[in-house]
RNA sequence: GUCCCCAUCGUCUAGCCUGGUCCAGGACGGCGGCCUUUCACGCCGUUAACAGGGGUUCAAAUCCCCUUGGGGACGCCA
């Protein structure tokens, strides 16, 4: 059995987008689960779209969500010469020859065909005249019928009379992209092409050219996909579609791939695959073939449960990486990574991301004469009647030795035994008092990360409110 | 217009290939409740779907055909 190759080959025309990331992250998956290579190719044959800045951010985006390729990223206008270097071999073999209609003729072709109710295509006016310049076309097949087997669609076959002659090369001497696409791949291994629906039509097509050069024909795979809440192909009207716009706001590589691979995939009834696992069970059988709405409350949900399991360092590196992004990298230095991982346990059952996960630990970071109050709540509960209970609960704390939970825990215990009344009534005055909200984690856990003097420094500040 | 593809709860999906165990299962969301010092988390319950019509069959979500709806492609772009 040989081994399993598999590529993603983004044009460089853009970011990556999540369409393109779960397409990058099946093929990724296809080739690791079958201990296989995952190689990357950038197709940036289109010198007027093609940029560097849209290299590198691919590049990136697939580093942050771990689909690492083997091998060195092929480029394809580096391969200009090979792919011209192919062309001539099927001109002499005559599978190919040159065409020197123009673009008038051709277009006047598609519209007239059009009109008769047939699918518009060059109609082979230049087949066999033997002609030794313009641009080369591909002699294709004019009866039967080209048909593979899709490893997510099934059987495909389309009629050749379907299929016009293709240009395999520009007048200007540049290849075109179905015979790039063939040639880089036989060359690179490629044994299994998993990519997007899009590319359905230019499938049979390609076997043509795989077949003229007698070679290898890979397994074909085409991905549904990703329909915003409309219905309609994702864009940039339906919000984020970069990937490294998630990272920006704070999700979790884990949950984006993890998300990504149930949108379209799916092993029974599970939810929730860490990257080990979707690569012990990814099958292509598991595959969807209907297009899929991305449901950015659910992408939440998952983000959350990742959240949830993080390791409470690292999410605190990534709140001092976020901090410093909004403040500055001097400022955020005030706050350590040492205290965010302190203050992120407490936060991880309640955040959605690491962006809401620092908007929350706001009170925990800042000093007492910058917290800020919600005027509500103030106003509900730190009143005339409680204010006198906190300044005693201040007054006890104060003779404390060990400033821990369970000792919290005794203090107000005995707060509220002393004047037999229940915890809720010094539960949420005490809260406001601390955070400044009504929504906070457990106030002795909330303390003790505050420590004595800060929480102290909060009640007392609050009676005077 | 022509060709190709798709069609199960609002959404992601299981089941379909190998008809019966499916008056269709799970998850997100919604709703109700429990837990509880708040909010979350967690837990329990509930809501809601086989696009329509014909066949085939003792039996169809599952197989066949048609209709409808959606999407994609039809470039000297990738």
């Amino acid at each position: 059995m040989t081994k399993i190759v598999s590529r993603f080959a983004p044009s460089p025309t853009g970011f990556l987008h999540i369409g393109g990331a779960r397409t990058a992250l099946f093929s990724w998956l296809l080739a690791r689960s079958q201990g296989g290579e995952f190689r990357l190719r950038i197709e940036d044959t289109d010198r007027e779209r093609s940029t560097q800045e849209a290299t590198d951010a691919i590049i990136d985006s697939m580093r942050w969500l771990g689909l690492e390729h083997d091998g060195e990223i092929v480029f394809q206008s580096e391969r200009a010469d090979r792919h011209v270097e192919v062309i001539d071999q099927l001109i002499a073999s005559g599978h190919a020859y040159y065409c020197d209609c123009s673009k008038e003729d051709v277009d006047a072709m598609r519209e007239k065909a059009m009109k008769e109710g047939r699918k518009p295509k060059y109609d082979g006016t230049c087949r066999d005249k033997g002609l030794t310049s313009g641009v080369v076309r591909l002699k294709a097949p004019l009866e039967g019928a080209t048909g593979y087997k899709d490893m997510v669609k099934g059987f495909i076959s389309v009629e050749n009379t379907e299929m016009d002659d293709m240009i395999l090369r520009r007048s200007d001497g540049t290849p075109t992209y179905n015979l790039a696409v063939v040639v880089d791949d036989h060359d690179m291994g490629v044994n299994r092409v998993l990519r997007g629906d899009d590319h359905v039509n230019n499938t049979p097509r390609q076997i043509l050219i795989y077949r003229a050069m007698g070679w290898d024909v890979p397994e074909f795979g085409h991905v549904p996909m990703i329909l915003g809440p409309d219905k309609k192909k994702l864009s940039k009207r339906h919000g984020a579609l970069s990937v490294m716009e998630y990272e920006k706001m704070g999700y979790l590589p884990e949950a984006v791939t993890n998300y990504l691979a149930r949108l379209g995939w799916s092993h029974g009834d599970q939810e929730l695959f860490t990257m080990d696992e979707m690569v012990e069970l990814f099958t292509t059988d598991g595959l969807g073939n209907s297009p899929s709405v991305f449901d950015l409350t659910k992408f939440e949900w998952v983000n959350g449960q990742y959240m949830q399991k993080a390791d409470p360092d690292r999410l605190a590196g990534l709140l001092c990486d976020f901090l410093a992004r909004e403040v500055g990298e001097e400022e955020a230095k005030a706050v350590t990574r040492e205290r965010f991982a302190l203050i992120a346990p407490l936060l991880q059952p309640r955040a959605k991301s690491v962006l809401d996960m620092l908007e929350q630990a706001r009170p925990f970071i800042v000093d007492v004469s910058f917290l800020p109050y919600d005027e509500a709540a103030v106003q509900k509960f730190l009143t005339a009647e409680t204010k006198p209970m906190l300044e005693e609960i201040a007054g006890r704390m104060e003779g404390l030795a060990e400033f821990t939970e369970p000792a919290l825990e005794e203090l107000h215990k005995g707060f509220i035994e002393d004047r037999d009344i229940k915890f809720k009534v010094i539960a949420q005055p005490l809260r406001v008092a601390i955070t400044g909200k009504t929504q906070s984690p457990g106030l002795f856990e909330t303390m003790v990360v505050l420590g004595k003097e800060q929480t102290l420094a909060r009640i007392r500040r609050a009676v005077e409110l």
